[in-house]
This record gives structure tokens, C-alpha cells and sequence, in this order.
DNA sequence: TGATGTCAGTTCCTTTTTGGAACTATGCTT
DNA sequence: AAGCATAGTTCCAAAAAGGAACTGACATCA
């Protein structure tokens, strides 16, 4: 398989992977987030070279993950925002958090917790099956490939 | 931030991503999770380059996630499992599942859907709190930064 | 008026990473 | 003896990323 190629592809973790699967992309997407808009701030959050991020901006538009608003005239400037597409992402970001907060030693001065903004409470994402409510781990599962007709 | 720092950055974001944020990583978790375990068979599946895949499954167990067992004597032959902390990673890929499925058309021959070991039927994961039970979504969240006393 | 600053990029060049193919080493099978 | 399997390594070319400077349209400051 080509990277080029992924895209394409029956399995959904490629083609999932074709989108966000780049060492910049869920920074930036984490970031929109965070609620910044403006390349500049990325730019500047990121240690991101211009043109990388530039790249980036551009494939998830045309992706359907950002939109690209156009909030002055004169002279013309630009703010990234998520689609609903885009905001889809929200469970890969905080099943990523939880994993690292878990797995990836913090260096020792920060961190970062989520707090439920209805009640102020660290919360503690998992992962539920919604017809169901058991929660959900890779015993429990298995993928079936289906072969639709031709 | 440069990609090498991401290891020690403050956001687990970042960290995460500095263990599975690049091309290729996810790809091969997922094919470890489907049961892979040898490097030829990687290989064939993946199409990725030997020496990036030797790379990449050597930085995995450093990370941690893989762990390489020597399964026969002569020639010295060796597989690759999923750690406790690899198998922590299964609600990120299904998150990413049923991402893709949603939202990167796949091509009209296949496609690959999850299923209950159980029941058989197919399953839908979400996110929730394991201590309220409901539904987590970008909007009930905050994110709170800890500076922990020097 | 001229100098400086902001924003959203682009351009140019260097360094790093990846792709592609061949090669190594050890034993097994026909 | 000639392949085949496995788990890599080595070499070179191509692609991607890093770094710094530059552009263009305006605003602000002195």
C-alpha cells in the first residue's frame, strides 16, 4: 500500500488514517478545539514551519474537517473553523488523551485534565456500545469485511 | 515545538502523538490487533518499506506498546504482541472507525464493520463517562491545565 | 511621511524521512 | 544443490519537513 493509496481504501482505519494520519494534523485539529482560529496562532502554538501548516489547513478543507471563513475584507483574512465533520473527531482526540494521560509519562509540571463544564468533575472517558451501554474492549469485538454486490 | 519534543510536552496530546502520530504506526497497531504478529506478514499486508517497519516496530517497543518475543531458537526467529499498554489503545482505533466509516467515503467494494463477539450484532461506540454514564461530546467538556507546586 | 506591525500566506534552500530494490544470515524443504 | 522462509540491513533516489526570508495589503505609531 501507498500512502497515496490510503484513502481509498476498504479499511476504514486508512482511510481514517489518510486524513489525520500525519505528525501535524491532530495538533492542529486539537488547537481548533482549544478554539484558535487564525493561522498566526496556530503558527506560533505549533513551532509548525508556515508552509507545513499552510499544507495542512489545505488538505483538511478539502477534506471537509475545516472550513475556511473569510472574516475581513480588506485587506482579506482568514479564520480555520471545525464542520460537524470535523467535530466527529472530538472521541479520537479524548480516547488519544486518555491513552497518553495513562501511558506516556508527563514531564512533571503540567498536565492536563477534562472537566465535565456541567459539573466541574474530572471526567473519565470510555468507551460504551450505544445499543448496548457495555462498555466496549477489543475482547469483545470482532470485524467482519463485508462484501457488498457487485 | 519540533517533533522531537513532542515526547515531553506538556499536552498528552502531544505526547500521544509522539508515540503513534506519524504515517505508518497506527496501520501496523491495527494489523496487530487483527492478530499479526510477524514481521513478513506485516509487510505483505502493510506494502510499507522494511526499514521503516523495523523502525517502527522498534520504536513501539521502546514505547512500550509492543513487545517482541523470541518464538523459536534456530534461526532466532521473533513476533510482535500488543502490551497491556497497546491494548490501551483500542478505544483510539475504534474511535477512528467509526470516524472513518462516517465520514471518508469508502470505495463501493467493501467495507468493514464491528461486531459484537457476543450477539453478533454490529455495535456502536461512543464516548461516556464512567462515572455519570452519559454521553461525552466537545461541548460538555472543558480542559483544565494542573501546575502542580514545584 | 516614513517606519513598523499584523496577517496569511509563498518562495528558496537545506536536512530528514521515506520509498524501492537488492543483499545478508540461518536454517528448512525438495 | 537449489530454492524458500524469516527477520532484518544497506544503498541510493525521491518526497516531505525544517528554517529563514520575502510578499502584499492594510493599520498604527512618531
Amino acid at each position: 500500500m501507498k500512502w497515496d493509496d490510503l484513502g481509498t481504501d476498504a479499511c476504514p482505519v486508512a482511510r481514517g488514517l489518510s486524513v489525520i494520519g500525519d505528525r501535524w494534523t491532530m495538533l492542529v485539529l486539537r488547537d481548533c478545539f482549544l478554539g484558535i482560529r487564525r493561522f498566526e496562532q496556530m503558527q506560533d502554538r505549533l513551532g509548525i514551519t508556515r508552509h507545513v501548516l499552510a499544507d495542512r489547513l489545505r488538505k483538511l478543507e478539502t477534506a471537509g474537517v475545516l472550513r475556511r471563513d473569510q472574516y475581513q475584507d480588506r485587506p482579506p483574512r482568514f479564520e480555520y473553523r471545525l464542520t460537524d465533520r470535523g467535530k466527529a473527531l472530538y472521541p479520537v482526540l479524548v480516547s488519544l488523551i486518555a491513552w497518553a494521560d495513562e501511558n506516556v509519562p508527563a514531564p512533571d509540571t503540567t498536565a492536563i485534565t477534562l472537566l465535565s463544564r456541567e459539573t466541574g468533575e474530572p471526567i473519565q472517558p470510555i468507551l460504551t456500545d450505544a445499543r448496548t451501554g457495555k462498555r466496549i474492549t477489543h475482547r469483545d469485538v470482532t470485524a467482519r469485511r463485508n462484501l457488498r454486490p457487485s
